[in-house]
DNA sequence: ATGTCTTTGTGAACGCGTGCACAAAGATTG
DNA sequence: CAATCTTTGTGCACGCGTTCACAAAGACAT
């Protein structure tokens, strides 16, 4: 029906759901692989299992898009590429500075992901003097002292940070001072930003929990009933489970630096 | 909630929400932290705040857990994160294999959040024989011939995989077929597993994405008269994130500039 | 054109997660 | 021991997201 007039519930026009705004990049990988194999139309249902979503949800996703498909037909592939990347803001240049260059500030500057589709990796930070200069991924190092002028002369609005827990707030309170609304954190620390600045964060710790848990559960149903009250309630099972790890994490044992910067 | 008619149909131990299972590692870091400050109890109240979540959030999360805290006077601290610590199943040893020493895995490899809390590098996989023997992070890396061999001999049920993505599904059905239940997948790519094994990926080009759909958002709101001639609504929901911060809302319109054709 | 077949777009129901608001529980004080 | 104060634990309502199921829309064959 294509446009029309405009004839829709007036309710809710743009307002794209966030569970849906997650779930476009997982189409447009999709979609960008099928346009490379030259696949010109594709149904909700082949390209909603090429995601590992539900059809029913897909379609719902790219209604709130507008109505870019075809019925009997499917969606054109390249049509919508290019509706979900500018839907994305993917079809502008997103200058982004990543923040502490230790092992994993270098592995995500080395991240090919960055280069490609609108990311550009204007500037790499780090607090260590000794770095400065210093090429990674081919792009020198730059001390923190540098940071409000290069956030400013390469209007960068994307921010990564990588550094140690213990840096990643104060690094953070720089990066939005300086004019930073979007913030990708990799420090194992709960950020506080100033209301309209977007964090997002990316922490392995939390993962590798979750799936202990499920781990656990997984290897208790076949181990059947226990658990529980096994260790009893009082105190004592804390302080015997404190000695007995000793080889634990010892002192430290609040966040472990990401990395050495 | 004895009082309660219906009572939940599935044991009673294993109703956590995911949700809540996803936040636990996040009280367990403030946990932790308040335990080397060696504060012996704390208020949801105070937790919540340390965590960056809603007060009354916290205490329906410990609620599935049971009654640990004291009225009047908030948690125990040490008991908590024992408690916590057990749910999670971070007071038994995990073994973990990284497959896929490349940068990122070396990175991970050498990220301290693994030793510490239950997790153990048990082995570092590629596929690259000129990798072979030469040691990241302490441990020298094996040959991906190895890989069932090693799953099997040192009962890992965790694995990590950083490989480029064309190896990701490949690399996680030998896992899978090896024993491994529970994959931390860092390849940009859906992987399909069998019923029972559990996925959680970490994509750092979809977050960027998601960001730059909200930093799109931001930048059109200014700039609503563009290059568009549409766009008559400017409605929305806005702002599905909100950080403890609340004060006032600020110019925080929305209206995205770009409009489907 | 007309009918049939395929696939979209979406109304509606359902379930989960969130946050409010408050009664109950226990500490603390007089 | 009684009164008061603090903080937990949770009933309840609301909103978001998911899924089903189907009518509408268009392609395609006759």
């Amino acid at each position: 029906m294509a446009t029309g007039r405009t004839h829709r519930p007036a309710t809710r026009s743009r307002g794209i759901p966030e569970a849906t705004v997650a779930r476009l990049p997982l189409y447009l990988r999709a979609l960008t692989a099928l346009s490379e194999r030259s696949v010109p139309t594709v149904s909700s249902e082949e390209l909603a299992a090429a995601a590992g979503v539900n059809s029913a949800k897909l379609r719902k996703d790219f209604s709130y898009l507008g109505s870019y498909g075809t019925r009997g037909v499917g969606y054109d592939v390249e049509y919508l590429v290019y509706q979900i990347s500018r839907e994305l803001g993917l079809t502008q240049d997103w200058p982004v500075v990543i923040v502490g260059i230790g092992n994993l500030g270098a592995a995500l500057a080395n991240y090919g992901g960055f280069a490609s589709r609108g990311f550009r990796v204007a500037a790499l930070i780090d607090a260590d003097p000794a770095m400065a200069g210093k090429p990674v991924a081919g792009i020198p190092v730059q001390h923190t002292d540098e940071l409000e002028a290069i956030i400013r002369d390469n209007g960068v609005s994307i921010g990564v940070i990588a550094t140690p827990a213990g840096a990643a707030q104060q690094v953070c309170d720089r990066l939005v001072a300086a004019g930073v609304t979007s913030i990708l954190n990799f420090a194992p620390t709960v950020l506080t930003v100033p209301d309209g600045v977007d964090v997002r964060k990316v922490d392995l710790s939390i993962e590798l929990q979750i799936l202990a848990f499920h781990e656990q559960r997984k290897a208790g149903e076949e181990a059947a009933a226990d658990v529980t009250q096994a260790a009893g309630t009082t105190n004592s099972a804390v302080a015997a489970k404190r000695e007995d790890s000793a080889t634990d994490q010892g002192p430290d044992g609040d966040v472990p630096a990401v990395m050495p910067a």
